[in-house]
DNA sequence: GCATAAACGAGACGGTACGTCGCGTCTTAGA
DNA sequence: TCTAAGACGCGACGTACCGTCTCGTTTATGC
């Protein structure tokens, strides 16, 4: 299920009073304002938001089946665009995608919109797959690109495969990031983990 | 708060009909044998649970003050204990440690137990933190401990940050085995995530 | 409060889907039912009505506040009408509320429906006072004011209190109908009250 | 059952532990204190009435099957004693068997003790029976007697049953001290009751 | 302009689960 | 053996939401 089609779609010849606009968003906003003021994810329940909204229940339901394909349009509404890479090197790139992995990370502590409703997708498989096919994995196809072509432009080893390779650099900052809330994501990390990785751990050998 | 008391206790000078023990075991294998079953964790109610072990509501309530802390103590039942370091060299170690965790993920994906209770876990940031304080943070410290000696014998470079080369080491195999539930977790891959971060991307300069 | 009222009022502007009678009728029928099978009013749980009317159990909550208010319903649904007074002479009159009494004794004995609720009701001061207002204060009145006309008539001393004298009539009836579960209420009862009150106790003087 | 029989017998050869008379009293006197204190007798549970008593729910079910059992016995620790008859005439003994009713009803609902006790007990008619067969029908009993002494005496006519009469006038105090919460109950009424019976509703013929 | 048809708020409806309380039984340690 | 304490299986309490279903009202469009 493509993250576009969460929402339940109505068919062409469209007839009777449209669905309002306005209405979507008022449910929008009105759960990220509840998640803003505190409110735990856990009491988020579809009647508290149609109450919170003005709204009646069944005008939620008409436009997502259940509560996690609500969510997942909330967490779309927040997520930050793709990055735009330089292109001048691949270190110049890699250190880009790094450093917009920082900031989100930064972003879903603070602002705590994302930080619970990330958690929430977690425990649920089916959002989560959503979730990662319209935003993990084209960030991570991005990163895989960059490398192949740091192997073409001699920038990189050869001889390893590039999906171990992106992982060895996302990985860092994503375990800090998401893993664990209470690491720093200080200014600079993404340079650091992208010179520590390819320079390696070993001695310089004097 | 510890893991160790997410039991409620009864204090010292025990009085009254002590609680059975053989109670508690009926109630976490219970869930387990629910979630082996492939129910849905949501679908974990408490009272289904008490059905499922013949037990009554309040006898689960007198024990852990929510859902959440019973699933603590069920995660604690099946977490693998701490793999034994042969210390021959800092190289061995970090493998043995990166396979502990791979074969955790492998576990954790097959037997779905660890997987739902898991994913479970991080939607609740107690929980969590309690998870993190008696399962994480030892190994994390472990991990730590034979970077620092890998320093002072030479084996790897003094000039890095220990907590980043850990996380650059234990990253993506984290990544791959919780955030990544389709990843392959292919033997050998300890050691492949080992030796590359200890050599470093930058090509071989010849 | 009047007998009216016990049941949860939906003020005039009625919004939403309106309560549907049926469901209403269902539950009332439901106990009276269930009393008629002969269950023991303290094993009328409100969630057993529920589950033998086919309702959810805040759909009974909507309607009565506590399982007395429904019960006040139940007895009211089967209230026998108020008596036709001749009105040809204060002795046929009186005969005719006796009997009236007399058949409800009879009924709340042999269909047990009235006869527990009945009990139950006097334990409930509250209920008992609006069940008081509404079934037994207008007998008494209608009592009263024919012992008045009787007076009017020389029917009647003058010189005794009306309340007294319907007490003395009433009585008897009430304390077997009502307070003595054994006692016989046998055809003929109220002329002999009637006429055994009126006469005296005192041996006729000859 | 007899309500000598309420509590639950221990059989001769006595051997272990006494029972505590002490803890007897206590129970009893417990409840009576939480009556008096105003709780309602609905709130009054087993477990309630062993913590205020500092006891032991076992302790109270060793002596009596349920709560109802254990009502009776804080009944007759409040019943007052049974009147004694003067024997000069019937009329005077009359007044006193009614005089002695008028009193109970307004103990009963001054001091609330028995006034709760009494109304929870006609909703449990297991209790009733006990209580009508101890409390109730000796009294009634001994008001038969009187009227059958007064029948040879040629104080009262001949030719009424017995137990028709005794009704009649025992009816119209009990009506007002046990049916009529707020009916009075003023000085005089027994001989008012017992003159108007005797005399008749007939007008004096002059 | 007027009928049509869907959207909309409100809230009733049969359910399920919540967390608490009391039931009557049982199992301790101690008197 | 009794006592206080309290665990135990059970089941009802009254509340909150679930997702569905009427209601009366509103609002675009197509005839």
């Amino acid at each position: 299920m493509s993250l576009a089609e969460s929402r339940t779609q109505q068919d062409c010849p469209v007839r009777g009073r449209p669905r309002s606009e306005a209405v979507e968003r008022a449910i929008v906003e009105g759960v990220m304002k509840l998640i803003e003021d505190g409110v735990p994810l856990a009491d988020l329940s579809i009647e508290r938001i149609a109450r919170t909204a003005g709204v009646g229940k069944a005008t939620i339901y008409r436009r997502w089946n259940n509560k996690e394909d609500l969510f997942v349009d909330v967490m779309r509404a927040t997520e930050p665009p793709d990055p735009e890479l330089p292109g001048t090197s691949m270190r110049e790139d890699l250190v880009v995608l790094l450093e917009s992995l920082r900031r989100r990370g930064l972003a879903s502590r603070s602002s705590a919109i994302l930080h619970n409703v990330y958690a929430q997708m977690k425990s649920s498989p089916k959002i989560w797959a959503a979730y990662h096919a319209t935003v993990i994995a084209p960030r991570r196809r991005l990163g895989l690109e960059v490398l192949r072509r740091g192997q073409l432009n001699g920038e990189v080893r050869e001889d390893v495969d590039v999906e171990l390779m992106n992982d060895i650099l996302v990985g860092p900052m994503l375990v800090r990031s998401v893993l664990r809330p209470d690491a720093k994501l200080e200014e600079g990390l993404a340079e650091k983990i992208v010179d520590t990785v390819m320079e390696g751990l070993r001695p310089v050998s004097s």
